[in-house]
DNA sequence: AATGAATGAGCGTTCATTCAT
DNA sequence: AATGAATGAACGCTCATTCAT
């Protein structure tokens, strides 16, 4: 199967060749690289809003002005979390996306890849939805907004090409990724996640559905 | 129309008329309350994350000590805004699905208040979604936590009631909140948000789509 | 002696009876006098510039977020200091120069007035010349920055009354200014300092030179 | 004009050229000289309190760990500063006071430089006097404290030539240190700086004030 | 019960200084 | 000798929480 070697990409990828690097520029990297992990690891855990920049460092163990020597705020970090996910994440679902010869295995593959990957990885699940007590919020991981963020792109380019029926983009890409994010969530909760069920849900569910959704008038 | 009657009662905040008293004292009576009040000021405003409690005692005119008289955290007024506001909601989300006569019926009235609720309040909405730089978090309202939270009960019962197919209700549910707050977000983007056709485009998905959905084992 | 009098005013004022206060006005009070003391006391160490609001607040023993209840910055406090000082130094001053019957009561008792404060307070005086290491840096306390503040009127009036020549004022008053600081400074490192002498030596100096000083043009 | 002379002296910065070598060569050559240069430059811009060494040493386009290679510490350039400008200003100096052939030409000599360089160099004044936010502090420039340092010898030997009276020669420097900054400083706040004025009026007040001061014991 | 000043932990940030390269 | 990243103390400041009044 193909998602499967899919997934496998999405988390173990090794960057490609490091040009030899002196000792110096060895730790240089392996700092700012340091830095990147123990803010996922730290915004996983606490939150990216209350997280602090001591909270990344004091997980890194290096020193607190270390920090600046690499990135200027939290935000920044963040970012560069964000391209290093992306960096990983993006090529192998558009790939994806873009071989789809069917409907089904269009939809069938987006919500694979992702329950799939959820699954895999609990951690970075504890992110996405945190109930800090009574509040509920969603924080979108960079693996997955950078898994959703070219769906649009994708749909629009599969209504185009006839794959899906033209109905408005927009609302279908907000479809995907609501009923994704809700049902993940849901399946998490229960003791054994069922991901084939999740996906046989999800997937009839839009299938079906987006035959019934209005054409769109921008189309 | 009876989803207007609903809208009313959900935006409507002021409690009935308690027995005259000087402004003053009537202040210092509901003192908790004024809190309470305020916090979903300030929450609207500044958004969860940023609100200090001396935001929130502060728009109150209270001392600051006083806060601790009524409650012990910033989320415990949190959770005390939501029992408020589902005391409110609540009643009248339910009577609305438990009258449905027809699927459609029962899946239009949950779209249509939580769509038509949405494009009222803009200001809540600020605090629905709330872009801090890279990040996208998504926080629910007190109102559309409290809505929310007794559709899958209502679903569950319309199952039984044969109204619904005998499908997950969990991941039902999930479904209806995760179109709902997804395409509720796109549509207040665009210029001039088209309710109507919100309301159309998740009806039909859902509605087609929930036929589709295979049976679930536990029913 | 008239200036013995003055100079008891200008260090042992205790201004003028306190309206009853309750006892938390009172530690109010109190403290914000204890950080304006205490700011005094570090500004006369350190110097102004290498002062930190942590050094205050340590030498009055408060909790660092107290100074913060109090004053706004450390020009904030200086500039309190700086209003205390002139609220007990300048009407005494102004009243010396103003009774002035002779060029030489003028003259004189400038700077008697400035010698003898500076003999006496001499941690006013550490603040007044700072050599950090290879740096001289001479810094105004705030008695005599109000002390000297209002020379220059007075100067401008004498010359109106006839008291002094038609000089330049501006130049006159810096002449003062430059001649009282600086003999003040050599004055202190002697071992010891002959007030007389110095008093004696800017007298005569000052008003035998000023006769010999070109008559203003705009005069 | 032996004044001109002087003045450029003062001034002239760049040492006399060295063996041609490379531009980078020669910089490296020449480091402990580009960190002075670069001291001086900022000290004057920043004022010497806020001014970091990484100010100066990013301003010199040296490793910051170099800086301790030449100095130990922010003071220790300023002392080389210092002794730079010293060596400049000093020789052309003391010349002019022991050829002052008449008091006058003693006394004029020594205001007219002063006045003069000061008129000259509007940066270098800048940081003479720095009113950071309320307080006045006056920092005086390596070559003015090089202009002064010496002129109490000068008097000195001037007093044993019978060139001047026998008055207290520490209180006699203080006067003209005291009035030459002291006018300076007015002199430049005018818009028409006229430094013929104001050399004119501190001439003459020291002059004739020379004579009235009692002799001193100690002589 | 209400008050509001005091507290002090902890934040983001800077910067002199060190030291492996 | 030069480099420049790492260090960590210290800064200014905020704010939840306490407690005497």
């Amino acid at each position: 199967m193909i998602w499967g070697e899919f997934l496998f990409t999405m988390t173990d990828i090794e960057i490609a060749a490091p040009p030899k690097l002196g000792k110096r520029e060895q730790t240089k990297a392996n700092n700012r690289q340091a830095i990147i992990d123990a803010a996922r690891v730290v915004f996983a855990e606490l939150g990216y809003g209350e997280t602090t920049i001591r909270d990344i460092i004091r997980q890194t163990g290096l020193a607190s002005g270390t920090f600046y020597n690499y990135f200027k705020s939290k935000e920044e970090v963040f970012q560069a979390l964000m391209d290093d996910a992306a960096l990983r994440v993006r090529p192998a679902l558009r790939e994806l996306r873009e071989k789809a010869k069917t409907r089904e295995q269009f939809v069938r593959g987006t919500f694979e890849s992702y329950f799939r990957f959820i699954a895999e990885d609990r951690q970075t699940q504890h992110m996405v939805r945190r109930n800090t007590g009574a509040i509920r919020v969603r924080m979108d991981t960079p693996q997955i907004i950078a898994g959703f963020d070219e769906l649009q792109q994708d749909i629009e380019s599969a209504i185009e090409r006839g794959l899906l029926p033209p109905v408005d983009p927009d609302y279908l890409t907000a479809s995907f990724v609501g009923v994704a994010f809700e049902i993940a969530d849901r399946m998490l909760e229960r003791d054994n996640p069922d991901v084939t069920a999740a996906i046989e849900f999800a997937t009839n569910l839009l299938l079906a559905g987006l035959q019934a959704v209005p054409a769109s008038k921008t189309t």
